[in-house]
DNA sequence: GGATGATCATGC
DNA sequence: GCATGATCATCC
């Protein structure tokens, strides 16, 4: 991708494209659903698009500083799951600060990428949405920026395992791990070195609703 | 019905 | 284990 208008329309491009049709454009085959494959419809829309990053701890697209991430919505266009964002550090967070954050890195320009979510919809005949970029507003990035700075202090403080996903008005913090058993180092409540769950940053489903809502203008009802 | 905590696949 | 991509499954 050479720049960020042939991106934007070769996403707008993939609107009303069934994932059949996607995969098959892309050699991939369908799975008969996502219990499995939980992320391969990312993963297809990162084919489609020509993501190169791979799993390196990057944005989608370096070169232009674009994020990519799909959203699974219901018939009413409500979001369906939280977004990941990022995982979380544990360790030596005293110096961070938000303007340096991977959150705010990785939220700098994001292309949305509505999908339907519906599970009662054969995987294969669901389609994509319309595409769109996002960049946070001063208050959306104020408010992100707030729930960082809550969950970072406790992390520092040795609070992490205090830390639930009730907590943060749009930015939660959750387990984010291949499953409870995987361990990672973190600050204990003494100053020590504890182990525990490896953690990430999710984007509660009231904030990309805003998001969502704003873009399509729908209704808050329904 | 919706959110939380747990989980799945893959590459290095 | 940690990074990528997320949704599942169970609980309230």
């Amino acid at each position: 991708m050479s720049d960020l208008r042939t991106l934007f329309d070769a996403a707008s491009a993939l609107a009303g494209q069934s994932f059949a049709e996607l995969a098959d454009a892309q050699g991939m085959s369908v799975p008969a659903d996502l219990r499995r494959h939980k992320g391969w419809v990312g993963q297809l829309l990162e084919a489609a698009l020509g993501a190169s990053a791979g799993s390196q701890a990057l944005q989608d697209f370096p070169e232009l500083g674009v994020e990519l991430k799909t959203i699974p919505l219901d018939a009413r266009g409500r979001p369906l799951e939280t977004t990941f964002v990022c995982t979380t550090p544990l360790l030596d967070v005293t110096g961070l600060n938000w303007e340096a954050s991977n959150v705010r890195n990785k939220l700098q320009c994001v292309l949305w990428i509505p999908i339907d979510g519906r599970r009662e919809i054969a995987l294969a005949q669901r389609t994509v949405g319309t595409a769109f970029l996002w960049q946070p507003s001063a208050a959306e990035e104020a408010q992100l920026k707030a729930d960082w700075q809550e969950h970072m202090d406790k992390i520092a403080l040795g609070q992490v395992e205090q830390i639930t996903a009730h907590q943060g008005e749009v930015l939660q913090l959750r387990p984010k791990a291949a499953n409870s058993r995987v361990l990672t180092e973190a600050v204990g409540p003494g100053g020590e070195i504890i182990q525990t769950l490896p953690r990430g940053f999710y984007l509660k489903t009231g904030f990309t609703w805003a998001i969502i809502k704003r873009t399509f203008d729908l209704a808050d009802s329904n």
